[in-house]
DNA sequence: GCCCAGGAGTGTG
DNA sequence: CACACTCATGGG
């Protein structure tokens, strides 16, 4: 079943190739194709129309709603724009970033990645995912397995876990599955940021930058700005700031407010341009 | 082979 | 609070 819906401003080789998100994947035709929940979604762009394929059959009532929400699809981005284009270093840049959306992941699923990411590169992680998704999630198409619900994952021993590559973070991932349960990811949906980003923080294997990513991209708190090695080059580049993640934070928090967020993705997603193109949107 | 990765935890000054 | 050190491993 095919069907569309329409999303704008959207770029979705931005929005799904940045790094922000690591389960989708891009086809040889340009399509890009990645698990939501328990179904199989398959996009393709075609100006502000979107073409959404859903598997298995049966799912796509569901489906558009859960691409919908991935992409975000009611952030008032052009206001998130107007408003951090006041600043002089991103105004340049913005333009050529308007299609670059946040996007909501699951919590659960969320909160496992970017503990995941801790010192490894964005292919590992990936792999990590997937393997995790193959040995203990379950199966949405053949070949397509959903990333393990935590009573899924609470199954897998240290172990199991390190056999999937994890190396260290092995540990974290079992504790995690001992120190959430269902209710309190629940309860933490309706914290404000700074409760949730504290609470996050006492789980084992988040720090500040991954309570950060959670907050953002798991539980949709737009004024969240993680910083990584990315951002702290950026920062320094562009803004001459340099000094701890508090003080970093904090003067990100004073820029850019409620739309923190939205900038640290223009910001990451330019710095990585930078490295591997030499394309820079922003000016110093 | 070498380098480093979307850091966190722990110990020390 | 700031820094140093370790962690376990694979992708580029």
């Amino acid at each position: 079943m095919r069907f569309t819906t329409e999303i704008a401003p959207l770029d979705l080789d931005q929005t799904l190739g940045c790094g922000q998100t690591f389960r989708w994947r891009q086809q040889p035709d340009g399509s890009w194709l990645g698990p939501l929940e328990d179904c199989l979604i398959g996009l393709r762009q075609n100006g502000a129309r979107l073409l959404i394929e859903a598997r298995p059959s049966g799912s796509e009532r569901s489906a558009k709603r859960l691409v919908r929400t991935h992409l975000r699809a009611e952030d008032d981005v052009v206001k998130v724009q107007r408003v951090l284009a006041r600043d002089p270093v991103l105004a340049a840049g913005i333009p050529r970033v308007t299609g670059l959306r946040i996007v909501k992941i699951d919590s659960w699923e969320c909160l496992c990645s970017f503990t995941l990411a801790t010192y490894a590169n964005i292919p590992r992680i990936s792999k990590m995912i997937e393997t995790l998704a193959q040995r203990f999630g379950h199966n949405i198409v053949e070949g397509v397995s959903a990333f393990p619900s935590l009573s899924e994952l609470s199954r897998a021993t240290v172990n199991e876990l390190s056999d999937c590559g994890l190396g260290y973070r092995a540990r974290y991932i079992h504790d995690l599955c001992r120190s959430v349960d269902s209710r309190k990811l629940r309860r933490m949906e309706s914290l404000e940021y700074d409760d949730l980003r504290s609470e996050l923080m006492d789980l084992p294997g988040v720090g500040d930058k991954v309570a950060d990513c959670v907050a953002l991209f798991g539980f949709g708190k737009l004024e969240s700005f993680p910083i990584d090695v990315w951002i702290e080059r950026a920062l320094a580049r562009l803004f001459r700031q340099r000094g701890s993640y508090r003080k970093l934070r904090k003067f990100a928090t004073d820029r850019w407010g409620p739309y923190a967020g939205y900038a640290q993705e223009y910001l990451y997603y330019n710095e990585r341009a930078r490295a591997s193109t030499g394309a820079c949107l922003f000016t110093e």
